[in-house]
DNA sequence: ACCTTAATTGGATTGATTCCGTTTTGTAAA
DNA sequence: TTTACAAAACGGAATCAATCCAATTAAGGT
């Protein structure tokens, strides 16, 4: 999935272009890590000075409906990246510092299914949280 | 781990003993399902008319510190549960809807083990949502 | 009973997210 | 290329969970 792929996602499902949806998508493909609104808006906001956190916050819904993005939360602030492979399910190592990630390829639901009764299942979440190589230690994280 | 072995904990580590520590304990005990700090404070209130937030916001946070009770978040809320067994690490199916819980008694980090390499692991969670067999359909859920 | 310190109160504050009326902009039709 | 209309963006207010804080109350040791 590249830029291109991801602006004619929004093509098809009637969502209008604009260079600001443009410009999160490249932030979001050139950062390839989990970023919070603020840290979005923050880096649009450079092109963008008046750029309002409701932008912000509507796109990425957009972007996380169509797929574009995908999310999860922690620190209670819910943080984005570009959804990595549309067409493998996978599960990640998540750096709580700086937001990047490194892929486990397995998934434990393969294990669990058949298992479950008396509930109707609607997702699951395996993550594995920890300090990457280049933020361990004291010194800023580095993005 | 029952009430009694709870307000142990308390004790041991300096903490003191009040009635309404007791009766929080005994609201996770008895309803053993995933609490938000509203649900905590509104049963709370029923003995306690005047209690504050700060109050159960600042005893939950005790109670997860001593192991007390473990805590997750959906629907960008943090809910608390008793912790269920203080012995063998497990994780849960949990239904979105009334906060209840099954066991899944694999853990995934058992199969990853040695795979993770320039990551310092600090934590991992395995969840799997659903709705439970007395919630599903149109009726409120059945605590 | 008294003293010291922790616990609780109640209200304010923070901070992330959502909402909304107004203005601007993208896009398709004329 | 203009025009018209709906979607997007703006800016600021509102919401809501969670935290903070100064003043009061209560627990537990002496
Ligand atoms: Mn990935
Ligand atoms: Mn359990
Ligand atoms: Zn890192
Ligand atoms: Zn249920």
């Amino acid at each position: 999935m590249d830029l291109k792929q991801a602006l004619d996602l929004l093509k098809k499902h009637g969502y209008k272009y604009t260079n600001k949806r443009e410009l999160m998508m490249d932030i979001f493909l050139r950062e390839s890590r989990y970023l919070s609104a603020r840290e979005v808006l923050d880096q649009m906001q450079e092109d963008f000075p008046g750029l309002s956190f409701d932008t912000v916050y509507r796109n990425i819904s957009i972007f996380e409906k169509l797929g574009i993005v995908e999310g999860t939360e922690w620190d209670g602030e819910r943080r984005y990246r570009f959804h990595c492979n549309r067409d493998t399910h996978h599960h990640h190592i998540i750096c709580t510092k700086c937001g990047r990630t490194r892929e486990i390829r397995v998934c434990p639901m393969n294990a669990i299914l058949g298992e479950p009764d008396n509930f109707e299942i609607t997702g699951h979440k395996f993550e594995i949280y920890g300090i990457c190589a280049d933020c361990e230690g004291d010194h800023a994280p580095r993005h």
